[in-house]
DNA sequence: CTGCATCCTCAGGGATACTG
DNA sequence: CAGTATCCCTGAGGATGCAG
């Protein structure tokens, strides 16, 4: 298990900051939106996952678990050989997903204007350390 | 500036998820969601942040750096002594912590069952224990 | 194929001390 | 007060190997 003392602390004072975390989390993110088109098997998802940030095994399954645990994913593992598991929304994932893929439909949707912001920032930190040598220079 | 390789090469596979993963973080949904009220001097948001989850000055000084190049965060520091320096939402970045805000407020509001999920994936898990213990002993 | 266990690395992030 | 710089350590997370 990964969750550290730190985390139970965390956990005491506000509960659903870390439903939130889980929610968010690097992989957590991603595997929401995958699942909110289809259900998904173990190494498919892994697959789709990996179009946009590669995921190892481990971290996937971690992040599956937690997913499972907190409700919003459903696991179901079919007793053959070889194994195949599918991993699908239960309602509660359904309505994260979808709150998770509007942020992320937002980020998409003013990534120029966070381009812009970020050129004017950096154009005027560059200005500021100009200034700086000059002022030393004399 | 903490930007590793690994980041670089996510950004270029999908430069949203950065902003993101900025906007998740988690000093960013705290401050975004203090700042969401009203504007803050830095260890004011310090202390206000701190109800929820302590923050060390360093890492609330990244996440405004980061959140402030992104274009999400205003931040005018008075030229006087002792330093103030306050901080405020841009309109962009009001769009972000209202979308943040509802995620959190959803989580809150599901909190219930996602406990009664965990309860009901503890006890299963702890009776599939139970169960191989059984098979064991014959 | 789908995991769980193990080991190992490295970067996130805390504590502390110092500057403007 | 509001940072910046430094040190240091924990833990997220990747790689590999094994089991069912």
């Amino acid at each position: 298990m990964g969750v550290s003392d730190k985390w139970a602390r965390a956990e005491a004072m506000c509960p659903h900051r870390l439903v939130l975390e889980h929610v968010t989390s690097r992989w957590g993110v991603l595997a929401l939106d995958a699942l909110l088109d289809r259900s998904y098997r173990f190494s498919e998802l892994r697959r789709e996952v990996g179009r946009v940030a590669n995921v190892s095994e481990k971290m996937l399954a971690q992040t599956l678990q937690t997913l499972e645990r907190d409700g919003f994913v459903r696991r179901d593992a079919k007793p053959v050989i070889p194994p195949r598991v599918d991993y699908s929304l239960t309602p509660l994932g359904r309505e994260a997903a979808e709150q998770v893929r509007a942020l992320a439909r937002w980020t998409g949707l003013r990534m120029d204007a966070v381009q812009q912001a970020r050129e004017a920032y950096d154009r005027a930190k560059e200005a500021g350390r100009a200034q700086e040598g000059e002022a030393v220079l004399r």
